[in-house]
DNA sequence: TATGAATGAGCCTTCATTCAT
DNA sequence: AATGAATGAAGGCTCATTCAT
């Protein structure tokens, strides 16, 4: 399972960048890395540019010579975020109730709480900062939006018939992954194994109830 | 020069220590509701003393007569969110596979949701302040960890024996309980009888499977 | 020769305000003042707010507290001074050669001299913050534009008719009368009655010739 | 480390001192260019080291190899216009009230027109940069002091008995030409020869009376 | 009990200057 | 001879909190 290499979508570097860039490069994503730090343990607002700074061995200067504020950095860094979540909506198989389908169901919910035990810092200062920007804000909903969308619609193309509106369904069925990971993040919950397969368990059965599941059967 | 009277500050508790006389009563109250209003709608971090005052119609110097700080002022507005859902947290009843049952949870949510309509600004800047106040912090996790238990405990004593863990099944419904709740506060989701539906059936299918679904039945 | 009361003009205080807002009033004057000087002294963008606050003995706080920031303090003063200079524009008289002509145009470069002594270190500020806003620029232009239309107005009307275009001829006066001025605020050329008696001297015979100075005559 | 080589730095002065290659004349000439633009649109402390670089089409680096700091290539520059200026105050000839003396005052201020428009950026910066330098300061002084000296000479010299102190009179004469010029640069008013013979017309007139001009005969 | 003027520590941002390549 | 990334001191501005009335 390869870690996605963060180098490949950030800023204009097509392989490696050349020598002389290098340098700039690496500053870059020090700063980047000091920023999902630093919003994750202090939250947006109260994120100091002199802690990210100090967190990424360098200085105000510097700073500013790749990024125009706060704010910048923080965009650049929830832009990523929102590509490789809005690729994963998209990821997202066929439901079926067979164990095949719970399979693949699993193995997404894996996916999503990987990436949310990456960029979940990012995510929870996001809520803060949509908070008074508008495009924060748009952010924010296009990537939930993805999400009911994807799955409204794989709900919708299966069997699943005995849900009520399927984006509703769908909107539920999210609220619960985003904010049980969320819950693994902030150490509420301890985060292993089980917890995916309890969220699996919770999504399969409210859409093709227990059948499928063997305990159910004794 | 005299502490702020705690009690003063606890919105609900006019029985202990000394009393305020009726025009500190309504100075308190509107700044208590000031304090929500600004807090949901800006974050606690971001939220100005100077908003809270100016919708209050007083003056900082009043404000500071009251609360110690603006952290006190929002720990007063967290204690009695803390007491109220605490309180919805114990009423929880027994859950049955019987429509009974389903009746029950579905009151039970219905008053989750009217709760966190009141009080959902403050939940909301809850997990902005819960960053650096470890107080607050604990707060949260008691809040949450309230509804976990009790609705834990309510699953181990069902016949809901197909789930695993009670514990973690209840968290992971609770989760989507709360951030659906929340959807549906900043409007990425339109709050109607609906929403209470649509989370009553995820909730009874993923506890008791689909049995009692009269769909399912064809 | 009453000084101009510079309480008059300022912000929103009819004859000398409440008793209550006479803090406030000072503490405004108090910053505009230590603002000629500052101004004066190390001109717009090397003055710093914090040696305007300094010369006011007050904080940067309160310095916020009435104005947006350091442009809005010059262009406050801008203003009493664009007002008090366009008022002794129109004041100038009929320009005749008699001698009693001649007195008008001293008795006016003399009130000249007294205003700019006065507000000169905010005039020599302003050529500096003219550079990058335009409408200090805009400011600068309708200043120096109302002396050169009276002026030019004033000379078309006389019996002057030897000179050129009369509002070129008025430029360049104004142009002599300004800079002297500014010099003798700089210290280059020491301040007394003399310069006003020359500077009429030199205007009059730039006007009319030398047929009325008695030394000519011999 | 080498310290700057001050010759290097003189625009006209290559015979003294190591010469520079003809590669790092060009450079030193391309930044001096840009001081005089940047100086003159943005003014001496507005004035962003990376505007001249940039204008100039290099580097940062480069700039601190051939100037010790801001204030020198502004001091270079001033130098160049002081020379000139010198050369120019001190090629004014006699002032006579007849026709040729009056040819050689319109060309002479036509000369100073002239070179006005060539340095007149710097000339304007020089005003700001005086406030906080007194190496500025006193060449300033010396610069008009040097036109004042010349001129007060020549009227003391000539048949224009009538004025007053001929250095206040040179004073005020020079605070219109140099105003007037001003004037022109920053386009509140058209540069055009007219500019110069109103001021040779006033400047005459003032010294000798309208006696010559042909319009005050009739 | 209430007011609002005053305070100043703290934070963001700029930019002249240095340094490694 | 040239480059441009890095630096950090300095300055503008905010806002929670205190104080005089």
């Amino acid at each position: 399972m390869p870690e996605a290499d963060p180098t490949a979508r950030r800023a204009g570097s097509p392989a490696e960048g050349r020598e002389l860039r290098a340098r700039g490069q690496r500053t870059v994503r020090k700063l980047l890395d000091a920023g999902i730090q630093v919003f994750g343990s202090r939250g947006y607002h109260a994120a100091r540019v002199d802690d990210i700074v100090k967190l990424a061995k360098t200085s105000h200067g510097t700073f500013y010579l790749y990024f125009a504020n706060k704010e910048d950095l923080f965009r650049a860094l929830a832009l990523d975020v929102s590509e490789e979540m809005t690729a994963l909506a998209e990821s997202l198989g066929e439901l079926t109730p067979e164990p095949a389908g719970k399979q693949m169901l699993h193995d997404w919910l894996a996916r999503f709480a990987e990436l949310h035990a990456r960029y979940g810092p990012v995510i929870k200062a996001w809520t803060e900062a949509e908070i008074d920007s508008s495009e924060f804000g748009r952010l924010g909903n296009n990537l939930l939006g993805g999400f009911v969308l994807a799955f409204g619609d794989r709900i919708a193309k299966s069997s699943a018939t005995g849900v009520g509106d399927p984006q509703l369904t769908a909107l539920t069925i999210m609220a619960m992954v985003e904010r049980t990971n969320y819950y693994a993040m902030t150490g509420q919950v301890t985060a292993d194994g089980t917890l995916v397969d309890t969220m699996t368990e919770m999504v399969f059965a409210s859409l093709f109830g227990a059948a499928t599941r063997p305990q159910r059967r004794r």
